[in-house]
DNA sequence: GGAGGAAAGCTTCCATGGAAGACAATATAA
DNA sequence: TTATATTGTCTTCCATGGAAGCTTTCCTCC
């Protein structure tokens, strides 16, 4: 029943005998978080492809979809909502425009813009794909029972809220 | 001295507007690690930027330099050290090689084999670069007091441990 | 010992995203 | 009003990694 040491605490081992010099305990943390996020995506991406979807343009659909309707939101709104560049975004709306499953047209305000909007298909497709994903997501985190769950995500979100902040300067 | 609520929980706000038949409790987990995991990342390839290597290449130096004297691994072994496939170790050793900071010479055991081996160069940069990048690691830490590390560290390594073993079967 | 299968590394092709710049349209300043 | 800066999107080029298949070598079993 013992725990043979896993794949982090092996490294740290690794590098205290040839590194005594260093504390390489942050690697607890960070590198079984680092860890995890990857299990997870791939876990997740799982479910996306049964949807014919990748991550992106999942994302992009899922923040299309809970804008609520009428389901539009700018190229800069999805760049700001999915953390990549707007050029990510463009390929990832060609891709969706493709399949059918978003429009694009020219926003009416600012000629500049456009307006990026879900068709029938995309909200239909997003609508199971996302229910899917929660089923998927419940799943994974029923490795942990309820109180530790919420005892990582008051920590997840304390830690964020340290690590994000370096936005939002004072007007 | 509100919190004006995260990133992810207006993600799910929204959400349990639209879809107010799903639960989108995972999400406050899975999508703050994600996100943590995200920032974090990215921190960290900063520091690897400054010795000129990508996350890739650090990985490799790095599972080089612990593996102790003379530095050598086969590149199977550090395709399955870095979570990577062989292509993209392949190609990791490519630019490490032309770079100068490992050398790769066949197996004399096996010659199917090849022994991937860090160069002084190799060395010194990793060395150098390893120390930086946990300098880095602990200040990213220091947003969280010790406690709340450790407790962080005991629910990833549960959480791993449930989610890794996919491997290992019985014998 | 020879045949078939497995293993190791590499190659090819492809998908994705970032960085930086191009362009058009708008906002701001003089 | 004109000149300048800024904004929003898209384009181009590049870097990285995965998937699948190839080649060589080794292993196993008959």
């Amino acid at each position: 029943m013992e725990q043979p040491l896993d794949h982090v605490a092996r490294i740290q081992a690794a590098w205290r005998r040839e590194r005594p010099d260093l504390d390489v305990a942050p690697q607890g943390v960070i590198g079984r978080l680092h860890r995890v996020a990857t299990l997870l995506t791939h876990e997740l991406c799982a479910v996306y492809a049964r949807y014919g979807l990748g991550e992106g343009e999942f994302d992009v659909l899922a923040a299309l979809r809970r804008a609520g309707a009428p389901y539009e939101r700018a190229p800069g709104e999805l760049a700001a909502h999915t953390m990549v560049t707007t050029g990510a975004v463009t390929k990832r709306i060609d891709r969706l425009e493709r399949a059918g499953l978003v429009t694009r047209r020219a926003a009416t305000e600012d000629r500049r813009g456009r307006v990026v909007a879900l068709t029938g298909a995309g909200r239909e497709l997003i609508d199971r794909a996302f229910a899917d994903h929660i089923r998927n997501e419940h799943e994974l985190l029923a490795a942990l029972d309820p109180a530790e769950a919420a005892q990582l995500e008051a920590l997840l979100t304390g830690w964020l809220a340290r690590l994000e902040p370096p936005a939002a300067p004072a007007p």
